[in-house]
RNA sequence: GGGCCAUUGGCGCAGCUGGCUAGCGCGCUUGUAUGACACACAAGAGGUCACUGGUUCGAGUCCAGUAUGGCCCA
C-alpha cells in the first residue's frame, strides 16, 4: 500500500493523447484476475452485500439487454465493494430447457438429423456440447464487460450442486402434498407428438369456415344453433353455453341438449365468456365495442363447450364443473380409448379418421340429418407448430403441478410485501421472518407482483422434453385387485394420498390415486442420492423399482423450477458440505448471502421468476431470497421491438466494446437507466470491407417484425456483401470469407466514449502539472474551495441515487462534475497558478483521486488504467494517509477496484465558496457572451472596468476571472475610456474596453436595444407575479422574497442598459 | 379483457413529493489548430412540454377524460 518505485515509473510514462480501450482493457482484467479482486469471502469484514445474476440462458450469446442488466449489477457490486462491504455477485447460467433443446434440434436438422435419431442420452450429450460452447461465450462476454462476478463460484442450473437442490425441493414438496399430478391442455403437435411451449406456436391467419350446427333440446322442444370453426370436436362436447345477459337464457335455464351423433345429454350453462350476437348486443344497449366486435357478427349466442379440446372451453369447464372428454389419440386421429367412454354406435364411422377427415365426415353427417343450418367463410388465426407446421391441437394430458395456490406459497408471497407497497392488507397467515420486507423499485412493480399472486393458478412444471431435470418420480398403474398393502383402500379418488411401506422405509415417498377407470396409479418420488444413503443405495432402489414395474416419468421440469431455487442452489442448499470443492465455506456462504440484498431484472421476470424465488425461499428456508427488487427498462431495437434471443435482433455487446470500449458502453447504458420502462437503441452496421458505419436495409419478417435484412451491400462498394447477426441468428445465412459478418454499432455510445476520453485528458493535464516541488503555500483559492465543495455535493448525489437505483442520476452527476465543473471551470481557472502552488496541487490531486474512485463503479477500466498514474503522485500529500485537506479521506490503495469509497466530511461543504463562484461564473459568462457577439478574437485580451463590489469579487477569485474571461487588466470603473461597452451585472454594470479596434456604434446600439427588450420582458414577468395578491399571500415567503430580489436586479440591469444606450 | 409505460426544440432523453426565467447529449450556425482533450474549446439559434377540461396564488409536474405509440399478464 505505498507509492513504490515501480508505481512512479508507471506514472512517469506520459499518457497517450487519447484513451485506447482496446489496449487498456485486457491489461486491467489481467490485473484484477491476478489479485482475485472479485472473490467474495463470507467470513470477511463489513456488512454482507449479496446479489445473484439472473442466469442467462445458454441458448445464445448475450445481447445489449443483458449488457444493461449486468452493467447495473456491476455498478452496485463495485460500489459496495469500495464501501467496505463483504460483496458477492454470484454468476451462472441457466439450461433453458425448451429454448436450448429447440436450437440444438434446429442445428441437427440442418444436417438432416432429428432428435428421434438419437437415444435420449446421446441427444442430451449434443445439447451439453451446445451448452458448453455458449456458457463459455457468455462468461467471456461478462468478463469483457468488466463484470466483477465471483467467477470461481460460477454455477449452472443443471450442475451437481444445483441438481441436489432441485431433487431436494421436489421431494419435500411431494412429501408435503404441494406437488400433484393432474390433467391440463397443452399445445400438442400431433405430427411430432410433443407438447410445445406457447412461444413455439406460430399464429397464422388461414381461410376457413364457420359452421352452424343445430343441437336438439333434450326435451324435444326445438333446438339451439352453435357456431364453430372445428366441427369434429363436437364429439367431445360436454355443454352448450349461453351468455346470462342473453334474453333467451332464462327460458333455457336448467335445460339440456341431446348431442347429435353421440347421443350424450349435455347441460346448457350460463357463462359471460359467450359473445352476444350483434343484434342482441344492440338490443341490450351495449357499447359500440360489443356491437362491432367481429366475433359478434358471426355469433349465434350459443357456444359448444369442448373442455378437452379448447383452452377457453377448458376454463368454462372448470367454472361449471364439466367433464372433459378427450376424443383424440396423440397422433390427432379420433379415438375412443383416450378418455372417451360413451361412444355410441353412430360414432364408429368417425373413429380412426384424421382430424381433417373427421371434420368433413361430421359436417356431412349434420347435412344428411338436416342439422346443418349454414356455412360461412371465415378467416381466423390458427396456431401451427413451428417445427412440423401442422395445426397445433390443444390436448388433454397428465402434467405435474406445484400447488402455489396454497397459502404457504401465494399467501406467504403477499405477506412478504412491504405494507406500503401492497394495495391492501395481506391475507392472514402464520407470521414469518421477512414479512413486510420485500420492496420494489420503482414501486409501481409491486402491483404486478401483488396482482399475480392474488390471481395465481397452480404451476404446471412438467415439460415433454429431454433437456432438463428429469422428474424424479417412478410410476406404475395397477388394478385395485392387484394392489399391495393398503394401497387400494387409500386410493379413493383423484387426489394423491400418502402411503407407507417398503418403498418409504428405504427413503422414498409414495403416493397413490384412483384413476377414472378405477385403476390405481402409484407414484414413488426419490430424494437426492445422499438422502437415500448414497449413489449405490439410489441405484439399487431404482433397479428394484423398475423390476417392480415402475417407470420413471419421461418428462423434465420446467426450467423455472430450477431457477426458482437459484438463491438456494447456488449457495449449496440443502447441504453445502456435500460439495466441498464448489463451496469450501460450507454453510457460511448461505448464512452470509441469503437473503441477498437486491435482485436486478426486467419486468416480465416478476411473474416467471421473482415470484417463485420468493415463494420457494420462504417455504424452504423461512426467509426472503432478497429484500429489494430493482426492475429496469427493457432494451428495444430502433423499431421499438424488444431485443431478444428468439427474435434475433439482439446486438452483441462485444460489437459495441470493439467500436466504443467497455466503459463507454457501460456509461451510456447507465445514463439510459431512467425509471421509464423501455429504452430504444437504434443500431447501425459496420461494413467489414470498408469499416464504414451505415444504416442497414430492413425487411419485415414472417411474424411482422422489422429486422435487418440478412444480406447487406457494402455502402462504399455495392458489389461486396455481408451478412447480419439477425440473418445468422435465424439460420438464413452463414458468414463466409466473401460475405463476412457485419458488426453492429450505435452512435448512442459516442457519449460514453467522449466522456472517458475527457477524463483521460483531464488526468493527463493534472499529471503534467503536479510537479513538486511547488513552493508557495497559502490559503486555498476560491476555485479550490469551490471544487471540493462541489465534489462533496456530487458524492452525496451519487450515494443517494444508487441507494434508490437511479443509475441515470449517478451517471449524470459524474458527467456534470467531471466535464462541466472540473474540466471547464476548475482546470481552466487553476491553469495559471497550479504549477507554483503546493496547496492547489494537493487539491487537484485529491479531487482527481476521489473522482476516479467515484467513477470506478461505472467506468472500471479507464479509472483502473489511470489509477497507478495518480497514485504515483502521492508524494504531493503530507503523508500517504493524509490528503492534506481537512475532511477529505482517501486512503491509498494499490488498485482502484479495492480503493475505499471517498469520505468527505461536513467541513468540505462550503456554501460561501459555491455562492461566490457562481457570481464569478455569471460574470465570466456575460463577458464571454459579449466577446462572442462582437466577434472578439479568442486570443485578444480585454480590459474590465468595474465598481468596487465587483473588483472585490475579481480579487477574491484570485485570478480566475482574468483567466476565464480573457482579461488583460481590471480597473475601477471611474477611469473607463469613452466607448467602453456596458454590460449589466448584478443590478449594476461593468464596462469593457479594448475589445475591438474601432467601436461600431450601430452594432452596439443594436446589442443594447436587445438587452433592454429582454430585461423589460423579465421585469414585466416579475411585476405580474408580485402584482398577484394570491401569490404574495400564499406562496412561501422565501419565494416571494426571491422574486422581489430578481425584480430589483432586472430593473437595475434595465436601467444600466438604458444608460449605456444613452451614453452612445 | 386486466395492468403498466410513454408522448417535452430536427433526433435521443432529464425534469423526485407543483415554485421553471423548462435542462442535457447528438445534430445545426459562428468562431478557434490555444502546452490536457477536434472523441475538443468558446459563443449562439431552436420548445405555446400530445390534446381537452379541472384543482391551485401558481401545472411540464396533481386529477379526469381523449388521441397516438409501446410493453407485460390473460
Amino acid at each position: 500500500m505505498s507509492a513504490t518505485a515501480s508505481d512512479r515509473s508507471v506514472a512517469d510514462e506520459a499518457l497517450p493523447r487519447s484513451y485506447s480501450p482496446h489496449e487498456a482493457e485486457p491489461l486491467v482484467r489481467a490485473e484484477w484476475a491476478k489479485h482475485a479482486d472479485f472473490h467474495a469471502d463470507p467470513d470477511g469484514s463489513g456488512d454482507a452485500f449479496g446479489m445473484l445474476i439472473p442466469p442467462p440462458n445458454v441458448t445464445a450469446a448475450l445481447h445489449l439487454g443483458h449488457a444493461f442488466n449486468n452493467t447495473l449489477q456491476d455498478i452496485l457490486t463495485r460500489f459496495h465493494r469500495m464501501r467496505g462491504d463483504r460483496t458477492l455477485w454470484m454468476p451462472g447460467t441457466d439450461h433453458a430447457g425448451i429454448a436450448t433443446q429447440t436450437v440444438v434440434e434446429k442445428r441437427l436438422l440442418r444436417d438432416g438429423r432429428r432428435r428421434s435419431d438419437f437415444t435420449r442420452e446421446a441427444f442430451v450429450e449434443q445439447v451439453q456440447g451446445w451448452k458448453d460452447e455458449y456458457e463459455a461465450t457468455i462468461l467471456g462476454q461478462l468478463e469483457e464487460m468488466g463484470c466483477s462476478c465471483d467467477f470461481e463460484r460460477t454455477r449452472f442450473t443443471m450442475d451437481p450442486v444445483c441438481a441436489d437442490a432441485v431433487r431436494e425441493a421436489f421431494h419435500r414438496l411431494f412429501c408435503d402434498d404441494l406437488i400433484y399430478r393432474g390433467k391440463r391442455l397443452v399445445n400438442w403437435d400431433p405430427a411430432t407428438r410433443t407438447a410445445l411451449a406457447d412461444d413455439e406456436v406460430e399464429m397464422r391467419t388461414v381461410p376457413g369456415h364457420m359452421w352452424y350446427l343445430r343441437y336438439p333440446l333434450a326435451d324435444g322442444d326445438g333446438h339451439v344453433t352453435v357456431a364453430t370453426t372445428r366441427p369434429e370436436t363436437m364429439l367431445g362436447d360436454t355443454a352448450v353455453a349461453v351468455n346470462p345477459r342473453d334474453p333467451r337464457a332464462a327460458a333455457l335455464r336448467g335445460r339440456s341438449v341431446l348431442l347429435p351423433i353421440v347421443g350424450r345429454e349435455i347441460p346448457i350453462v350460463e357463462d359471460d365468456y359467450v359473445v352476444l350476437p350483434s343484434a342482441i348486443a344492440e338490443d341490450l344497449g351495449l357499447g359500440a365495442e360489443a356491437i362491432n366486435d367481429p366475433k359478434a357478427a358471426l355469433a349465434t349466442g350459443f357456444l359448444k363447450v369442448t373442455p378437452a379440446h379448447d383452452p377457453n372451453d377448458w376454463d368454462i369447464g372448470l367454472r361449471h364443473e364439466l367433464e372433459a372428454i378427450n376424443v383424440m389419440a396423440p397422433d390427432g386421429t379420433i379415438s375412443d380409448v383416450h378418455g372417451w367412454d360413451d361412444a355410441s354406435e353412430a360414432c364408429a364411422e368417425f373413429i380412426g379418421l384424421s382430424r381433417e377427415d373427421a371434420r368433413k365426415a361430421v359436417v356431412a353427417w349434420f347435412k344428411r340429418n338436416d342439422l346443418l343450418e349454414d356455412i360461412r367463410d371465415h378467416e381466423h388465426a390458427v396456431g401451427h407448430s413451428y417445427r412440423s407446421h401442422v395445426p397445433v391441437e390443444p390436448y388433454l394430458s397428465d402434467q405435474w403441478y406445484v400447488r402455489v395456490t396454497d397459502d404457504r406459497f401465494a399467501g406467504s408471497a403477499l405477506r412478504a410485501m412491504d405494507d406500503g407497497q401492497r394495495g391492501d392488507a395481506a391475507p392472514a397467515g402464520p407470521a414469518r421472518e421477512g414479512d413486510g420486507d420485500l420492496v420494489f423499485f420503482p414501486d409501481r412493480y409491486a402491483k404486478t407482483f401483488q396482482n399475480w399472486h392474488e390471481n395465481i393458478r397452480d404451476w404446471c412444471i412438467s415439460r415433454q422434453l429431454w433437456w432438463g431435470h428429469r422428474i424424479p418420480v417412478w410410476s406404475r398403474i395397477v388394478s385395485a385387485a392387484d394392489a399391495e398393502g393398503d394401497v387400494a383402500s387409500l386410493a379413493t379418488d383423484d387426489s394423491m394420498t400418502e402411503v407407507s411401506g417398503d418403498w418409504t422405509a428405504r427413503g422414498a415417498a409414495h403416493r397413490v390415486r384412483r384413476l377414472s377407470d378405477g385403476s390405481i396409479e402409484e407414484s414413488i418420488c426419490l430424494p437426492r442420492a445422499a438422502a437415500l444413503g448414497g449413489e449405490d443405495a439410489e441405484s439399487s432402489l431404482r433397479a428394484d423399482l423398475e423390476s417392480a414395474g415402475f417407470e420413471q416419468d419421461p418428462d423434465v421440469l420446467d426450467t423455472w423450477f430450477s431457477s426458482a431455487l437459484w438463491p438456494l442452489s447456488t449457495m449449496g442448499w440443502p447441504d453445502p458440505a456435500a460439495h466441498p470443492d464448489a463451496i469450501p465455506e460450507g454453510d457460511r456462504l448461505l448464512e452470509a448471502f441469503n437473503p441477498g440484498n437486491v435482485l436486478c431484472t426486467a419486468r416480465e421476470i416478476i411473474t416467471l421468476w421473482v415470484s417463485r424465488m420468493v415463494m420457494f425461499n420462504r417455504y424452504f428456508l423461512g426467509r426472503l431470497p432478497f429484500d429489494q427488487v430493482f426492475i429496469h427498462a427493457m432494451i428495444q431495437d430502433g423499431h421499438g421491438q424488444k431485443m431478444s434471443k428468439s427474435l434475433g435482433n439482439g446486438v452483441d455487446p462485444r460489437d459495441i466494446i470493439r467500436s466504443h470500449g467497455s466503459d463507454a458502453m457501460r456509461f451510456t447504458l447507465a445514463q439510459l437507466a431512467t425509471g421509464s420502462q423501455d429504452v430504444r437503441m437504434p443500431v447501425d452496421l459496420v461494413c467489414p470491407h470498408t469499416e464504414e458505419t451505415f444504416t442497414p436495409a430492413f425487411i419485415r419478417n414472417s411474424s411482422g417484425h422489422q429486422v435487418a435484412a440478412p444480406l447487406q451491400k457494402s455502402p462504399g462498394d455495392p458489389s461486396r456483401e455481408m451478412v447480419t447477426a439477425y440473418g445468422v441468428a435465424v439460420g438464413e445465412v452463414e458468414p463466409s470469407a466473401d460475405r463476412p459478418l457485419a458488426r453492429n454499432t450505435s452512435s448512442r455510445f459516442d457519449l460514453g466514449r467522449n466522456f472517458c476520453n475527457k477524463l483521460w485528458n483531464a488526468t493527463r493535464f493534472a499529471l503534467g502539472n503536479l510537479e513538486p516541488p511547488a513552493v508557495e503555500d497559502g490559503a486555498p483559492s476560491l476555485a479550490d474551495r469551490w471544487i471540493v465543495s462541489r465534489l462533496r455535493r456530487t458524492l452525496r448525489e451519487v450515494e443517494d441515487s444508487l441507494a434508490v437505483y437511479q443509475f441515470n442520476r449517478y451517471a449524470e452527476a459524474m458527467y456534470d462534475f467531471i466535464w462541466r465543473d472540473f474540466c471547464d471551470w476548475y482546470l481552466e481557472a487553476v491553469k495559471p497558478t497550479v504549477r507554483d502552488r503546493l496547496d492547489q496541487q494537493r487539491r487537484l490531486h485529491a479531487v482527481l483521486d476521489a473522482t476516479l474512485r467515484m467513477l470506478h463503479p461505472v467506468c472500471p477500466f479507464v479509472t483502473e488504467t489511470l489509477w497507478p498514474h495518480v497514485r504515483g503522485l502521492d508524494a504531493i500529500r503530507p503523508s500517504l494517509e493524509d490528503t492534506g485537506i481537512e475532511g477529505v479521506g482517501l486512503p491509498p490503495a494499490d488498485r482502484c477496484i479495492i480503493a475505499a469509497w471517498p469520505e468527505l466530511g461536513e467541513t468540505t461543504h462550503d456554501e460561501d465558496a459555491e455562492a461566490m463562484f457562481e457570481r464569478v461564473r455569471t460574470l465570466v459568462s456575460a463577458i464571454r457572451n459579449l466577446r462572442g457577439e462582437r466577434q472578439v478574437p479568442p486570443k485578444r485580451r480585454i480590459t474590465l472596468h468595474a465598481p468596487a463590489g465587483v473588483l472585490e469579487l475579481v480579487s477574491a477569485a484570485g485570478g480566475a476571472v482574468e483567466t476565464l474571461a480573457g482579461l488583460e487588466a481590471v480597473h475601477a470603473d471611474e477611469g473607463a475610456p469613452a466607448g467602453a461597452m456596458a454590460l449589466p451585472f448584478e443590478g449594476g454594470q461593468v464596462l469593457l474596453s479594448n475589445l475591438v479596434d474601432a467601436v461600431d456604434v450601430d452594432a452596439e446600439r443594436e446589442r443594447l436595444t436587445r438587452t433592454i427588450e429582454a430585461k423589460r420582458k423579465q421585469v414585466a414577468g416579475f411585476k405580474g407575479k408580485l402584482g398577484n395578491a394570491g401569490y404574495v399571500q400564499n406562496a412561501p415567503p422565501h419565494l416571494v422574497e426571491e422574486t422581489r430580489r430578481m425584480l430589483e436586479a432586472a430593473e437595475a440591469d434595465l436601467a444600466a442598459a438604458e444608460a449605456g444606450l444613452e451614453s452612445l
